[in-house]
DNA sequence: TCTGTTCTGGTCGCAATGACTTTAACAAAC
DNA sequence: GTTTGTTAAAGTCATTGCGACCAGAACAGA
């Protein structure tokens, strides 16, 4: 960036810089599985005249990228994102059929009760992550991508906490794996891993009303916030893995009746 | 990006676009040992004039950012990397003194023997990756973020290839990953690791000259290329896991005369 | 022939994991 | 009040991957 070989001031080169965003929620499709959904807007000019595309914006002088993202984020959708990370910078020459255009784009997850905020009208709409028209500019190809991350970092990663609330059961979290891997985990051998990464702790409540066993609430120990996975939010391997705590008295039997859960 | 509340057009908002590339090469020390290097150009106006940077520059409005990038690669430095890949936009608003500036940064592998082509004078420099002086603008923190990014890529991808020939030893394969990750790993395991991957075949050709049992050479198996990781070029998780393949026979004892490590 | 070196193949034990079994604890039906 | 169905929670067992370590193999040079 602002190299040597470039002339001293770097303006009105005529390509346009805009950000966009791929905002994934957990819905309940039809048979009520929860799966991936992301909101889309309906374009109203050309081009791509009434076609659907990621939600975005120009970037403004006096705002940073990731501000422009939730700026736009909120105008546009409502949104407030709990977990919001750079995703690409996408800038071929043709991707734009008029103007060229850079846009840099984020992902971004949300909870279920926030997505619910959003304002659906005619041009906003979720559809399932895995069943997208064919959408504006190259945004297909971005959401692919975007979805890619979004599995790949499952994996290694805490995010699926962006999803829940502050307390949840393992069901739950289990749920969100299950929702977003598109596969059926073990629910005994995935309490083990959730116990021994030491990345959860009971709260000492239980969740009653199911005709079943009550299962305990868990929280997400740490204070690692998670707000980002770049260049200044980095950690490191070892801070990920907190050692775990050993294990609590026996429950207390608390039972919130606003903490039922819907099954 | 380009979306509804846009307007028609997003050009001339006074945000300048530019690229940057941070270039690894591993190079010998004082004591022999390989490291990790990266080539830096000295600035020739203000801001931050005489200061060390990033080799790079504006984007045209007819190249694609990684066209920019390789433009600007072979402008300041004569060099054309194996490996190529974005690594992140940097777009805060006080990084650049005087005008407001989004870089697209890239990072690049070159081989030694490439290394050695870039133009050395005045103005063009290696440094010891963790002996970095005080960079222009915030390039320190881009150098940081880049370095953990290929120690972190190093673990379970393969770009390790980058650093080499085509035809190799597990020996230097192996320094290659003792030079990145900075800790000695046992030959031993190594090897297996190596072996049980399937990401690498011998060629049945062997390496003489040294005083101890000649190493076999190895080549990379498949054609997958290793220009990049971006959304364009993914590969599954399933497909970097390339079956083993069968033992073959017993060494033919080619002694190539030119492949005589330096050892 | 001996020696020093690295290459190469192997063993051993620990930790993590997938598949599976068993017991616990509730609500609802009987 | 007992039974039944359901999920939670805990434990077992075999396999796998990996780090640490050991030993023979194959050269160059003394």
């Amino acid at each position: 960036m602002i190299a040597n070989s470039a002339p001293a001031t770097g303006s009105s080169t005529g390509i346009g810089l805009a950000v966009s965003t791929v905002i994934f929620a957990l819905r309940r499709d039809e048979l009520g599985a929860p799966t991936v959904w992301l909101p889309l807007v309906r374009r109203t000019r050309e081009p791509y005249l009434d076609r659907w595309a990621l939600p975005g914006g120009m970037v403004r002088a006096d705002e940073s990228l990731e501000g422009a993202a939730r700026r736009n984020l909120g105008e546009t959708t409502r949104l407030e994102p709990t977990y919001l990370e750079q995703l690409y910078a996408f800038g071929d020459v043709d991707r734009s059929p008029d103007q060229r255009m850079v846009s840099i784009v984020y992902w971004a997850l949300v909870r279920p009760d926030e997505a619910e905020r959003v304002s659906l009208g005619q041009n906003v709409r979720w559809f399932a992550a895995d069943e997208l028209p064919d959408l504006a500019f190259d945004h297909n190809l971005i959401v692919d991508y975007a979805l890619w991350r979004l599995r790949t970092k499952m994996e290694y990663s805490r995010i699926a906490h962006a999803f829940l609330g502050p307390r949840f059961t393992l069901a739950e979290l289990r749920e969100v794996y299950e929702a977003v891997l598109r596969k059926p985990l073990d629910p005994a051998n995935f309490r083990r891993q959730m116990e021994t990464s030491g990345v959860i702790e009971p709260t000492g409540e239980v969740v009653t009303g199911g005709r079943h066993r009550p299962p305990r609430l868990y929280r997400y120990t740490g204070d690692v916030d998670l707000v980002d996975a770049g260049p200044l939010n980095r950690r490191t391997a070892a801070e990920t893995h907190i050692t775990p705590e050993p294990r609590t008295e026996p429950e207390p039997r608390t039972t919130p009746e606003h903490l039922r859960t819907s099954a």
